[in-house]
DNA sequence: TCTGAAAATGGACCTTT
DNA sequence: AAAGGTCCATTTTCAGA
């Protein structure tokens, strides 16, 4: 499924990463490949799922969003069916950034990007007092944005 | 400087957070706008920075970063140039792939992108206690991704 | 909004290892 | 076979009328 990756794609992915719209010739000029060996390598990595997906980068201040909110939910059961059903209510609202289920002393962890903190009350009454199987949940206000992202490390080092 | 979103550039942008490379055409069928009113639009939107970036999202696990790890952090002192040190360095990590500065019990919560439990030991040595102004710290281990990315609500509900 | 030039993508085909 | 390079057709971007 996923053939060994090379120094030529490792130094392509974290090109990308940074800019996606780089094109072909110019990395294939930083990577010292044709832009067709590019092109082809490209074409693989999206094909085997490396490259998951590529997306614009929307600046939260700019739609208003300055809040992001982190917290931390114990549920009551973690029956599967229960946990599952919970999981999806999580991730199926669009202010929930992102959704971790994790081990330690909560069972997950959420990150909510909203306009002010009316709306994450909102959703607190939504997704976590209007569900039985939310016992318990702290809530953490970011007051800066120090590092976001999901670039992986990839280069030596 | 942010000339207010109309409906238009809201369709576009969550267009462009799902998939960045939909060609231009296919966004104004999709919105019902000229190709080239589309793309003007799209100048626009990074000039004025809405559309911050263009990325590719790099599959963890394709990597072998199986592991994501939150890290909650506490410091000794919350004094400025303490504070800075202590964020740039968490920051300049590349594993760290984002980092809150956050009010409430915790001072920093930090996601960490690992390939195995050594390495991000590895990581506490270097950045929490070696350094001199964390005062504790909690790791959590995420079990499941359910939901990673920074899409931002951009369409009414 | 339409038209066209310039740029970028991606396939065909050949060569090297 | 596997991967690189060159060349060329098609698609996409992007500016001017």
């Amino acid at each position: 499924m996923t053939s060994p990756l090379d120094g030529y794609d490792l130094k392509l992915l974290a090109a990308l990463q940074q800019d996606a719209r780089t094109p072909q010739n110019e990395l294939g000029d930083t990577v010292n490949l044709s832009t067709a060996a590019v092109n082809r390598r490209l074409k693989r990595l999206s094909e085997e799922g490396v490259i998951e997906r590529y997306t614009a980068v929307v600046s939260p201040d700019a739609l208003g969003y300055g809040l992001t909110i982190i917290a931390m939910v114990e549920v009551e059961s973690e029956q599967i069916d229960q946990l599952d059903a919970t999981r999806r209510a999580f991730a199926a609202c669009p202010h929930v950034q992102q959704c971790y289920y994790v081990a330690g002393e909560w069972d997950f962890v959420l990150l909510f990007v909203v306009q002010h903190m009316e709306q994450y009350n909102g959703l607190t009454r939504e997704l976590f007092f209007g569900n039985a199987n939310v016992k318990r949940f702290k809530t953490l206000v970011a007051m800066s944005r120090d590092k976001v992202g999901q670039a992986l490390p990839l280069l030596p080092g």
